[in-house]
DNA sequence: GTTATTTGGTTTATAAAATAAACTAGTCTA
DNA sequence: TAGACTAGTTTATTTTATAAACCAAATAAC
């Protein structure tokens, strides 16, 4: 039996993980389409995407799109790295 | 693609994780097992214990053994219903 | 044309959680 | 009988997660 790897702290929550998860299947995901998808109030999915971004793993790119603020973010490949590791790691307590 | 499911805050926590995928694997753990398997703090671990038991996800046995208190952990049904769903749901950010 | 409402967010306040340090109670040892 | 060890528990502190409150600009209603 495997020891317990550590689970990156910062994917080891559920809207960042829910955020990273999304990420990975689209090319780019806007504001409104996370909040659609996770459900999560605007406060903290703002809040998380600035977590996501500051450690590197997702990329945001502001703009304006119809007179209005767009944000759009997409997946880094360190992101990618860092979701791949956490995946391998949790395996390791749910099988 | 399916909606990310709420993940069992009891459970996403990666000590009670590791506490109740253990069990899963064991009849019965006692808390130095617990400790050297999870290299937690005993702090940690004995907090932990006693949230897993409130919520009925495992049973906490407290005896005397060569003159040592002793603890020994199993998993309930309830307890691993839990687990089994947490795992499905987990799945839905994972792959 | 100015008041109200909506859009697309950010900031901040607060409660809850995670964790380790400090502590307790008893045992063994020399 | 002093010191060190076992097996935990309690508590104090820092970190987090989250939603409420806020903000700036755009549009709608009157």
């Amino acid at each position: 039996m495997a020891a317990f790897k550590k689970l990156n702290p910062l994917l080891h929550n559920q809207l960042r993980l829910a955020i990273v998860s999304l990420l990975m299947g689209t090319e780019t995901a806007d504001f409104n389409y996370i909040l659609e998808k996770t459900k999560a109030s605007k406060g903290n999915v703002s809040v998380q995407l600035t977590k996501l971004k500051d450690a590197g793993y997702i990329a945001v790119e502001k703009s304006f799109k119809d007179n209005y603020p767009h944000t759009s973010c997409s997946i880094t490949q360190k992101g990618i790295d860092a979701f791949e590791e956490y995946v391998k790691a949790i395996q390791g307590y749910i099988q």
